[in-house]
DNA sequence: CACTCTACTTACCGATCGGTAAGTCGTCAA
DNA sequence: TTGACGACTTACCGATCGGTAAGTAGAGTG
């Protein structure tokens, strides 16, 4: 049996790495937060290097659970892929902290690629083209054709998702409000003309 | 006449914070970069979060400067901003430290929001959306119509653009080229499909 | 009862953090 | 010649960082 308290550490810091990044966090204060000592943590997970890895790890879990959940529904490739799509971006309150963590750990990769040897998004990048490659017109698409696609839409969502506090204290919640109900109906409509654009087929 | 150590601190500044964000960059750093000492950084610019601000500042300041510049460009309002937003995309390689930065500032922000009272990125945005609206169709958009198309294509820019170096040590550099090679006629293709797609006239 | 294991604790370590105080040194003006 | 000023320096501060060492308390086992 997986010990309680490991994973009410995991969901902590999962929080803490989102908010405050790898550097900003400290393990003192994720300890705190369940009323133990940062030497707690360390006794479950070693190092702050080595739970972040498990944060990682489970943020991936995640990732890849909702698009096997998605591909099982039936529908044909295309309204499947689209509202695997849309349910990203419908979720994102849920999902806040690990939308977040991902950015972070795209925008702290290249300090720490040198010692980084699991990357962890990629079975995610690989599903999300799977599934495009299954769209109509798609089947032959490159690889980087189908990635670049997906990456498009991926990047409009996460954007979106993590730009919350500042556009509410930009322009005010009544806006923001306004712009969150538009941005679904402009998404479908992104994903729906990408689907139909596939690149011309190679050879 | 402005100080040349002043410049040149804010210009290794903008890449420690970027690199390493504001908890990961430490002012005695950036200062040894430049052969002098933390203390030398405090004289001239009080704190690093004061340091901190006139690096957004400049960001800012650059950021508007290339869409006045563009909006100078003569034809029509389509694809001038069209122009504008691929541009947006091919510089990306001299703006990745300010597209970086630009990106934690988001993610920071939801910390930062308490104390923060300059929304730099606002006039960019609002910028975006006035050229937006200058687009046949889009005239009578609401402001969160308008937003929403703004913040879709920036947001697959923008992600792109910080993912480099987890796509190159992911996939390896030739995929990347080929990505690379792709990504700006879909990305083309998907700045017309908004622009084409304005949504009802209100009332 | 003695032993071990897990789950923690207190006490401490050296390093580094941002920042203050008090100079030093060269330049330029009166 | 003096005095002020800008651009730095060395020396230091308390706080906090991640991590180690050496325990302690309680449960389970022989």
């Amino acid at each position: 049996m997986v010990s309680n308290t490991r994973m009410r550490f995991l969901e902590v810091a999962t929080r803490h790495f989102a908010e405050n990044g790898f550097d900003g966090a400290s393990i003192a204060a994720i300890a705190r937060a369940l009323g133990l000592t940062k030497q707690a943590l360390i006794h479950h997970f070693g190092s702050k290097e080595k739970l972040y890895g498990e944060v990682l790890q489970q943020i991936s879990d995640r990732l890849l659970s909702q698009i096997i959940q998605a591909n099982v529904g039936a529908d044909d490739p295309a309204t499947r892929l689209e509202d695997l799509l849309l349910s990203l971006h419908e979720d994102r309150d849920g999902r806040a902290d690990d939308t977040r963590l991902v950015l972070r750990e795209l925008l702290d990769n290249k300090r720490r690629a040198e010692r980084a040897t699991n990357w962890y998004l990629k079975p995610y990048l690989d599903a999300l083209t799977t599934l495009m490659r299954q769209v109509p017109g798609w089947e032959t698409a490159r690889d980087a054709e189908a990635l670049a696609a997906v990456y498009q839409i991926i990047g409009a969502i996460y954007f979106f998702a993590i730009s919350e506090p500042t556009l509410v204290r930009m322009f005010g919640e009544r806006a923001y409000d306004r712009l969150e109900t538009t941005y679904p109906a402009r998404l479908r409509a992104l994903i729906r003309a990408c689907l139909r654009n596939p690149p011309a087929a190679p050879g």
